[in-house]
DNA sequence: CCCGTAATATTCGGCGTGGAGTAATCGGTG
DNA sequence: CACCGATTACTCCACGCCGAATATTACGGG
């Protein structure tokens, strides 16, 4: 049961645009910034596209060559492609699915610091987030500049919302910290 | 560069509380309900413990039988398990990490799904949003009555008020996508 | 025209995960 | 007291991922 990686669902993306070769992949998948989004290694690629191939979601349609450089393969996408691709996508939106981010691990050990060095910690976190935050506000006032539909930059803006919530959880948490208003468990054993 | 997986995590942090057996921190894994913040497979479990023997952060101290039951090997934290698990705990409270979640790469894919369907297909992942909310509500409740500290409640805290903002985010989306404020690619090619 | 560096394009090996499988023993039922 | 299912306790393998390595060609400077 080979299941449709993230990684997966871009390439089929790209190639329901049109067919091309992975390298061509991998150069616009950095030039549109989706490695933001998606994780993208040369290695993972080429492995993520034989892959497809085997269990026919796209196939090879031969090598053309540029040049003397090596031939690359090109691949297009199937029947069975384009079903997996918004079979897909229609899953991952419809239903939720817990995917064990690490910070709430952390979250649950922090007993195992003393008050102090948790509040220290925390605020460093609260400044990496605000600078995220001016970052891509930045990103999304440039690309409503140049007229991107709204609906290309839902990921953003969704991301923006949860990064906006995370900051005031963590001020506020901080502050009862601070205040002692939060009892800390082994306060004095550490 | 072997790295402490959050399972790393949790096994370090049932060690510090006293030396167990692999089984054993199974069973209290899931029964503290840690499986549900931390993926906990039997085979990923006794695999990473024995990475983590490897590297010095744990190490075995001898092998007790309990009736006729295979001999279990019991494992115990050394001083740089205890500086690992800090190390990391600190790292991951300071630092926030993007972990390439799914949904946005989904949100990011939606307009090859038409307008109406998306709209069916969020909606579906509100009702999936509020169901969980109540349940986590509910436990959030129960565990107050037992009087849990609130310091061992901040993990499920923060993933509520993530919950809540997805919550909002989604239904706000659904509106415009539904009164046609927002502008949907290739309207009629779908 | 030669050299080094960047870009092109891909392969390979090892790591962590997860699901399925195994095997023995305990506890309860008829 | 024989059987059967649950529990205990662990092993193994295949999969996807990632970083490193590789090999070739284009390009710009001296």
């Amino acid at each position: 049961m080979t299941t449709v990686t993230p990684l997966g669902i871009s390439v089929l993306a790209l190639l329901a645009e049109r067919p091309m070769h992975p390298y061509e992949m991998y150069r616009l998948l950095l030039e549109r910034h989706e490695d933001r989004r998606v994780k993208v290694r040369p290695g993972s690629l080429y492995h993520t596209v034989a892959r497809m191939a085997e269990i026919g979601l796209v196939e090879a349609t031969g090598t053309d060559r540029d040049g003397g450089r090596p031939e690359r393969t090109t691949y297009q996408i199937t029947d069975a492609g384009h079903q997996a691709l918004t079979d897909r996508i229609r899953a991952l939106l419809a239903t939720p699915e817990y995917e064990y981010p690490q910070f709430p691990v952390a979250l649950g050990e922090a007993h195992n610091l003393p008050r102090h060095e948790v509040v220290e910690l925390l605020t460093a976190r609260v400044r990496r987030i605000e600078g995220e935050l001016t970052e891509s506000a930045s990103l999304l006032r440039t690309a409503a500049d140049r007229k991107v539909e709204e609906a290309y930059l839902l990921a953003a803006r969704y991301l923006q919302a949860q990064l906006t919530t995370e900051l005031t959880w963590l001020t506020d948490l901080i502050g009862r910290l601070e205040r002692k208003e939060l009892r800390w468990p082994n306060e004095d054993a550490l």
